[in-house]
RNA sequence: GGGCGCGUAGCUCAGCUGGUCAGAGCGCACGGUUCACAUCCGUGAGGUCACUGGUUCAAGUCCAGUCGUGCCCA
């Protein structure tokens, strides 16, 4: 029975996604189809990577909602217990951020609220911002789970941060240390690898003397950064280098601040960059830092955390670090220990999340050590117990992982969880709890406690959320169906940050990775090419386009742009096609339900319409049947193997150029009243309702909306069960192409002689093998190619020449058309020239291939045999057309 | 410095494991009051698949190199 959801919708003349979308998509939430049903084939999980509460939602986001969307629809319509878990992140740095300019907008900062203030502050946004992207996400048609929604912040994902804490620390894999981090000077926290950019900047690179202390010349250093001199505690040049070996061991005299510091020999000294002599600023750069520990040099810090200069800096005290470079270059320069600045171009290290250069700096943090959850961590991609989609991703995932270093995931924040560590003030244990609060000090019952002030880096949270959204640490039975789930998707861009976490943490936690299944996309650009900015100005925003155009044109446009992994470029002229796609299925609907509805359309088990009888149908009829089981076999295929822009194709070729172009309009002929057959009616709504499944999941409001309004059984179409191919008529289709073909040709025939569109001509057909295709084909052939009923004959046996005849020659098919005092001869005689010569072409080249031995030896026998088919319908053609060329007159 | 992607019709891109794969959408030209759709219908033009060499019976499709372009890591 059809259900009564579609009561009382009309399908007006030009499909309203606007009207359509809130709908079905309240009705749907209603229904609780969004939940995990289990249908006996066992569950698949995709956990959202949870959007940040900053911000609006942006195409990245639309992108990614509309592949875990359809993977998920498509699942579910398969009959598993479909579960996608939605959430929100809290994004620390990003969210503290943009919580601050709402408060410097006051003028206030958030030291003059003071932290449980500010805290409460960012609460208040994070809960206005959370229901907008959920209505975002429903808008776009998202089908997760809204019951299961998390949010990193919540109790459950907090106290699963503490218990992986505790866990680590308790291990030995976290500790706590003095370590050269990168920190941002604006942010004011320490920063991870991940969370710092490259960029490159024109810079100066300064070339500096410095005295040897025992007056016995000096040796020049370049560098980039001058200022960092006042920290420096060696001059290091490469042992092999023959130019310094002779002073490696003396000292020099550091200018301005006249510290006596070693030369020494090491390694990592490139000797052909600049003079081959470096400075050396342990407290300062990364390289040096190395430098120093392996020479045990000292660790002269110049700077603060705020990006001045430090009491050690001397006389630049309390100057930022731009004028403490000035200064210092200035200084130098007059003291004559310049050499000469140049311009270089160099990378400089900028926050991530505010673009600020950070400064690598010495500074006491929490680090979590990776050697030994990076292990297995390495292992199950290179085992394929994890696979990445494409498959590229796996050794930019294993380089990554191999070459990773300890994660710094103290931040210096307010804004987070709070780092799960306690220090007693009396006797100075400290200690790890899983609890939120630590009364006492579990060594010596102080309750004079203190917990750390730092927050987590925020992916530290992100890497548990593959269990902590199931419930994890608590056993629950979300966790013990759910985990490990199936498919991970999110974009290429945070492989490191997010993907690499939620395996290592999952294996270490879980002892199973979180997901077989790693689906990469890539990064929504512009038109153009340009990544999308709000400054740049070129950002489309996806509520705007789906309120224009549709959800399902705009989930289309984004999902046969390209492919897995690659970047595509989106502008509203595709959307606009994409939208023209869905009006096309509304109508061609429309069209077919004209015919439904006067007849009684029959059933099979499930409700559905039903395959007619093979003795019931027409050479059309097979062949749009066997189209169908055609695309429902790529269309599966091709989902199930993550290739959804050709599964879109596919669907689109099948709906527009194959079942409207050619199945509805042959269909006409059949259902005018003098000509009726019932079996019309039955085949469009058995193509019609099963393409709807297919399309479902790319296109989820337009196809709901239509088929509600065919016959069909089941509440709604998002539960209908996925399509299967129940027969093929592979011959009988054959057959039929030759009929398009053949109409196709009468069609050019027609434009080329320029016979008017209203005319109908006759027709002399001799179609050989073809004859009863043909004859059972008759009026479609009439109608398709607008022929004369009256003027069309069927002939046997070889074609008889004609005067003024335009011809049409297939390998199996001639077909004449008398178009006395229509055709220019001359015009024809190109005409049929033109096909003589692509035919030769065609032998040529078969023959080229047939003559070939080793052809013939090698390859397989199906392709010599499609070959020598080829060359025969060819040969066969060419006869065709030179006699009828002979006999034009 | 190391690694990866891309370079196919005017534009944006498909083309999975090498053998009718030279395709689609948009654009363009010509023609259309066919009673589902002008968010449409019909017909057509347009590419030596960046370049060079190689493997193979056979290469946009595999390999090597070159050029252009974008990105990641250090």
């Amino acid at each position: 029975m059809t259900s009564g959801a579609s009561t009382g919708r009309t399908l007006g003349k030009a499909y309203e996604p606007q009207t359509s979308e809130a709908h079905w998509y309240a009705f749907w939430n209603s229904r609780g189809y969004f939940k995990p049903v289990d249908r006996g084939k066992g569950p698949y999980v995709v956990i959202m990577p949870p959007p940040n509460v900053t911000g609006e939602l942006h195409m990245g986001h639309a992108l990614f909602s509309t592949v875990e969307d359809i993977l998920i629809r498509f699942h579910r319509m398969q009959g598993y217990a479909a579960l996608w878990l939605p959430g929100a992140d809290h994004a620390g740095i990003a969210g503290q951020w943009v919580v601050e300019k709402e408060l410097a907008k006051r003028s206030l900062t958030r030291h003059d609220l003071g932290r449980d203030a500010f805290v409460a502050e960012i609460w208040d946004w994070m809960e206005t911002y959370q229901e907008r992207i959920k209505a975002q996400l429903r808008s776009l048609g998202a089908s997760c789970d809204w019951s299961r929604y998390v949010f990193t912040m919540d109790p459950g994902p907090a106290r699963a941060v503490r218990v992986a804490f505790k866990w680590l620390y308790d291990r030995g894999l976290i500790y706590r240390g003095e370590r050269l981090i990168s920190w941002c000077p604006r942010c004011m926290t320490a920063l991870s690898d991940l969370e710092v950019d490259h960029v490159d900047v024109q810079g100066s690179l300064w070339h500096i003397r410095y005295p040897l202390a025992d007056g016995s010349g000096d040796i020049e250093v370049a560098t980039t950064r001058p200022e960092t001199m006042l920290g420096d505690t060696a001059i290091a040049v490469h042992p092999d280098d023959e130019r310094y070996r002779s002073v490696v061991g003396k000292d020099v005299i550091l200018p301005i601040l006249h510290r006596q510091i070693p030369i020494v020999a090491d390694e990592a000294v490139d000797p052909a960059f600049g003079s081959g002599a470096v400075k050396v600023t342990p407290a300062h750069d990364p390289n040096d830092f190395e430098i120093g520990r392996r020479h045990n040099l000292p660790f002269v810090t110049v700077m603060n955390f705020d990006g001045t200069m430090n009491d050690v800096a001397g006389p630049f005290a309390g100057q930022t670090i731009e004028a403490a470079r000035a200064g210092v270059v200035a200084q130098l320069d007059a003291e004559g220990l310049l050499v000469r600045a140049e311009p270089h171009l160099h990378a400089v290290g900028v926050c991530d999340r505010c673009g600020t250069v950070v400064e690598p700096m010495i500074s006491k943090q929490w680090f979590v050590r990776m050697k030994e959850l990076a292990e297995p961590a390495i292992e199950v991609a290179r085992n394929g117990t994890v696979k990445f989609v494409p498959e590229r991703f796996t050794s930019v995932y294993l380089n990554w992982m191999e070459n990773v270093h300890d994660w710094c995931i103290s931040r210096q924040l307010w804004w987070g969880h709070r780092i799960p560590i306690w220090y007693c003030q009396a006797c100075g244990a400290v200690s790890a709890t899983d609890e939120e609060v630590l009364h006492a000090c579990p060594v010596c019952g102080s309750r004079q406690v203190e917990q750390d002030p730092d927050v987590l880096d925020t992916w530290f949270s992100s890497g548990l959320w593959p269990f902590s959204t199931l419930g994890w640490p608590e056993r629950t039975e979300d966790l013990a169906t759910y985990y490990p789930g199936h498919l991970m998707e999110t974009g290429y861009d945070i492989i490191f940050l997010w993907v690499a976490r939620m395996i290592f943490f999952g294996l270490e936690f879980m002892g199973e990775a979180p997901f077989h299944t790693v689906y990469l996309h890539g990064t929504v650009r512009d038109a153009h090419g340009q990544r999308m900015s709000k400054t740049k100005g070129n950002v489309l925003d996806p509520t705007l386009i789906s309120a224009e155009y549709g959800t399902d044109a705009l989930r289309f446009a984004l999902i046969t742009a390209s492919g897995p992994g690659n970047d595509l470029k989106m502008s509203t002229e595709r959307v606009e096609a994409s939208r023209n796609f869905a009006n096309k299925l509304y109508n061609a609907t429309r069209f077919a339900l004209g015919a439904i509805e006067k007849v009684e359309i029959a059933r099979d088990a499930d409700g559905a319409p039903l395959l007619p009888e093979a003795s019931a149908l027409a050479p059309v009829d097979r062949w749009i049947i066997d189209l169908l089981a055609r695309t429902i076999e790529s269309v599966t295929r091709l989902t199930e193997e993550y290739q959804l822009h050709e599964a879109g194709r596919t669907l689109h070729e099948f709906i527009w150029s194959e079942f409207c172009d050619w199945y509805i309009e042959a269909a006409k002929v059949r259902l005018r009243p003098e000509t009726f057959d019932p079996v019309v009616p039955q085949v469009l709504a058995y193509v019609l309702e099963r393409a709807l499944r297919l399309l479902h999941p790319s296109m989820p409001f337009v196809t709901e909306e239509l088929w509600q309004h065919l016959p069909h059984v089941g509440d709604a179409l998002i539960v209908a069960p996925w399509p299967e191919v129940e027969v093929r008529y592979e011959s009988d289709a054959a057959a039929f192409e030759s009929v398009k073909d053949v109409v196709r040709q009468i069609r050019n025939a027609r434009s080329e002689h320029g016979v008017e569109p209203a005319r109908r001509i006759g027709a002399e057909i001799y179609a050989g093998a073809l004859s009863e295709t043909f004859l059972s084909s008759r009026a479609e052939l009439e109608f398709l190619a607008r022929l004369d009923p009256t003027a069309v004959s069927f002939h046997s046996g070889e074609p008889q020449g004609r005067d003024n005849c335009a011809a049409i020659v297939t390998a199996d098919v001639t077909v004449l058309l008398p178009l006395a005092g229509l055709i220019d001869v001359d015009a024809e005689r190109a005409r049929i020239t033109a096909e003589i010569a692509a035919a030769d072409a065609e032998i040529e080249r078969a023959q080229a291939m047939l003559s070939n031995e080793q052809f013939i030896q090698r390859a397989p026998a199906h392709v010599v045999d499609g070959h020598r088919q080829r060359l025969a319908a060819a040969t066969e053609r060419r006869e065709a057309l030179e006699k009828r060329r002979s006999e034009l007159r």
